[in-house]
DNA sequence: TCAGGTAATGTTATAAAGTAACGCATGACT
DNA sequence: AGTCATGCGTTACTTTATAACATTACCTGA
């Protein structure tokens, strides 16, 4: 599923559905550490917790429930509740984006942690309608063939979105190849 | 550009900034009325003339882009300035949608006229960041990958989304070959 | 031709998503 | 210590989209 251990096969993505995600969650934020200071990048105890909600979350979430668990955040750990408004929000998710930690969806106006946060790409997702799981793939077929027909129109790509909405295998019990 | 003769080699998409476009509009209105016609659907006077608002701008258009363009039609033509509120507009948008003579660019939150709405496809779009066109594409070998990864996993694939954002050769003034 | 249903549109209100603008705080570098 | 940039708080607002219900238009069979 959305954030199962990377799988650019694709194969397992929409497997797990049970996995231990809290591990996938702590490698995340390790791996945003380590690509912050990389980049000399300051990952502030709010764009971390940030990102932490996005990936705690199993389906893209919106940049408002974000919100929502960020001023619930009081109860679970120390981070006191935040009386943050969406600016905050919106913010921090802009810095997640521009440095690859997350992908926003488009046609779902929401967001995910990213799979692959070290190569730079635009994410391709293929969305179930029914569990609301968003799987990231990484298709080099598809990204050549965008980028050739580009290539032949004279169009400069800058950023590439593809969307895939339907059912996934869990969802449809139908079995894989 | 956006709403060219349909090119589906991709070659002139971006070519013709002053072409005819009122004979395009034209065209698509007749296109239309036949589809709606061979399917059993209504193409009243409120959804074409949502239609041809939508084929009429250049860009892809927002909902209240159309929504005001749709309240100022009484000098225009002779169709009564309408006194339509944001639903209006949605649900006639919905009703192109639903027929393929529309589509929707999610990362625009805005809608273009169908370049080839005989076929059933969604739409594949190069969209320029300097001059705001559109172009539709439709490359088989992006469908086929897209719809090869989708099965390889066991996904099953509804409604795909492609939209690039960058630069189109006429404002890079890049030549293309 | 008119009763009754269905589809389309009008209308009001509100939800959801996103941003502008300004000011304070923090901490990084001189 | 001073100052400068960055991050965040806060307020207010814009843009995009939809829910819910009222009304009208249109079609169909008695």
């Amino acid at each position: 599923m959305a954030h199962a251990p990377a799988a650019s096969d694709g194969t397992a993505i929409f497997e797990q559905a049970e996995h231990d995600h809290a591990h996938c969650v702590d490698q995340a934020l390790h791996v945003a550490e380590a690509i912050c200071t990389r980049e000399g990048a300051r990952l502030t105890p709010l764009r971390r917790q940030v990102l932490e909600l996005v990936w705690r979350s199993h389906e893209p979430i919106g940049a408002y429930d974000v919100l929502a668990r960020l001023q619930r955040e009081v109860q679970t750990d120390g981070t006191d509740g935040r009386p943050a408004a969406p600016p905050t929000v919106y913010r921090a998710l802009d810095f997640l984006l521009k440095h690859g930690l997350v992908h926003r969806i488009e046609s779902l106006n929401a967001y995910v942690g990213c799979a692959h946060p070290q190569q730079d790409h635009s994410g391709q997702f293929l969305i179930c309608q029914e569990c609301g799981n968003a799987a990231e793939i990484e298709d080099d077929t598809i990204s050549k063939a965008i980028r050739d027909n580009a290539r032949r129109i004279g169009f400069t790509v800058d950023r590439v979105t593809v969307e895939v909405s339907g059912r996934c295998p869990r969802c449809t019990g139908a079995p894989h190849a």
